[in-house]
DNA sequence: CCTCCATTTCGTTATGTGGCGAAATATAGC
DNA sequence: GCTATATTTCGCCACATAACGAAATGGAGG
């Protein structure tokens, strides 16, 4: 039951749902979702790191960034795979996750590195 | 996205979803449902309008009692009944699901009538 | 009509949560 | 080692929420 909750209380807020559905099959940097949702990056950290305490993303260090993903290997705990294929199935034509893709592909799009463009385009 | 929010918020908290568990597939009574989580009245009629809300329960008025039940009707929205079948296979085997269904057989055993045992018995 | 009782609604309180900015941490590059 | 940058942690505030008891609602039955 504990760890369940954990399950929904993290998909229980919209911000979380919107990273989910973002993740999709990629990886993305923080900064990344940060410049998606439109928040501040101490706000974003928070929900990643409820999203990890939960086993619904992994994440990838690579330098100074960091890289965040759906579980993928096959010790991934059940639990969190249904749901998260549950949470797919359900938002999955949902007109804001839809708006969201769009806005990634732009923001994985900009830039040439297509890594943090928005803070290396700003020096 | 909105409806899909409302349905994992009612997910998020623990006695809503001792209730979605004890109600399995029988029609059980609130003043049942408020003896099996041993809380307030008030406190359970309120987990029950977010249920309700979500479409996670359908009532029954029958008299002054009011039965509530999991949606049953091809009628019911698909993302709910997917929901219900969502929690119910994650938390089948919870000792806290079985222990009230245990609790929840003895309530609705005792009494001839099986109806709002406590409150008949306390005359 | 009046009472009784199951349930809901209302008002209050304590706690949880999401948001931000500031400060701390960690890594890259000079 | 110093600086710059990405991310997290911390402290704070506003607001949501779960709990209760008291009062209101509504049906049953005298």
């Amino acid at each position: 039951m504990r760890d369940f909750l954990l399950i929904t209380r993290s998909l229980a807020d919209p911000n979380r749902l919107r990273i989910l559905c973002a993740l999709g099959c990629e990886e993305i940097c923080v900064c990344q979702i940060v410049e998606m949702l439109g928040l501040a990056p101490s706000t974003v950290s928070k929900h990643l790191s409820i999203l990890y305490q939960a086993r619904l993303v992994e994440l990838r260090k690579d330098g100074r960034w960091i890289y965040y993903r759906l579980p993928r290997g096959r010790e991934t705990a059940g639990a969190a795979r249904r749901a998260l294929a549950w949470v797919r199935r359900e938002l999955k034509s949902d007109p804001q996750v839809e708006k969201d893709a769009a806005r990634m592909a732009k923001i994985l799009a900009a830039g040439t590195d297509a890594i943090c463009q928005k803070q290396n385009g700003r020096r």
